[in-house]
DNA sequence: CCACGGTGGTAGA
DNA sequence: TCTACCACCGTGG
């Protein structure tokens, strides 16, 4: 089930499973969705989407998420899982450096792993994989674009000495 | 600044 | 299996 999301910052674009959210997209990501069907939304998924509705736009404006729908993340691996599971405990303006999230779940050395997993998680933003820098505080990378990391960042007020253009 | 080796996990052949 | 990627990190020119 595919489901837009108007914002000031484009048109995003949730997906959901019988579990729960599935998949975010940014506006302009062509990131192939797992849509099943075109059946109306059903009660369920319309609350969902409206919960995902308003922890995005609070996301955006930087301010803390009150409630979030249930995630679907069975596309990932356990490893991943851990990692996604690791950076939603970072808190609203904090970051963590890749090292330390690896570090977090008992694999120090999974460093460039960690890496790999931010880049497949596939709800970005709310699951917040911005908060991710690289060491020296440097923005590392970013799959939907560097410059929606820096945005998010500076919104929540994260501090953000080197941007590493 | 750049090069390089050591890492663990993933996808594809 | 084996191999070639990586949103990394430290060390060393």
């Amino acid at each position: 089930m595919k489901l837009e999301i108007e914002t000031k910052d484009g048109t995003f674009v949730a997906y959901y499973s019988t579990i729960g959210l599935a998949q975010l997209n940014f506006p302009d990501d062509q990131r192939p969705g797992k849509e099943t069907d075109d059946a109306p939304a059903s009660a369920q998924v319309r609350t969902w989407h409206s919960l995902t509705t308003k922890a995005l736009k609070a996301m955006l404006a930087g301010k803390k998420i009150t409630s979030l729908p249930p995630l679907d993340l069975t596309s990932g691996t356990d490893f991943q899982r851990q990692v996604w599971n690791g950076m939603r405990k970072i808190n609203l303006g904090r970051t963590k450096s890749y090292s330390e999230l690896a570090a977090a779940i008992a694999k120090p050395k999974a460093v460039r792993a960690v890496g790999g997993a931010c880049g497949a998680n596939p709800i970005p933003v709310l699951i917040p994989c911005h908060r991710v820098l690289a060491a020296n505080q440097k923005l590392g990378g970013f799959s939907s674009g560097l410059p929606w990391k820096r945005k998010l960042l500076a919104r929540e007020g994260a501090p953000l000495s080197l941007t590493s253009d």
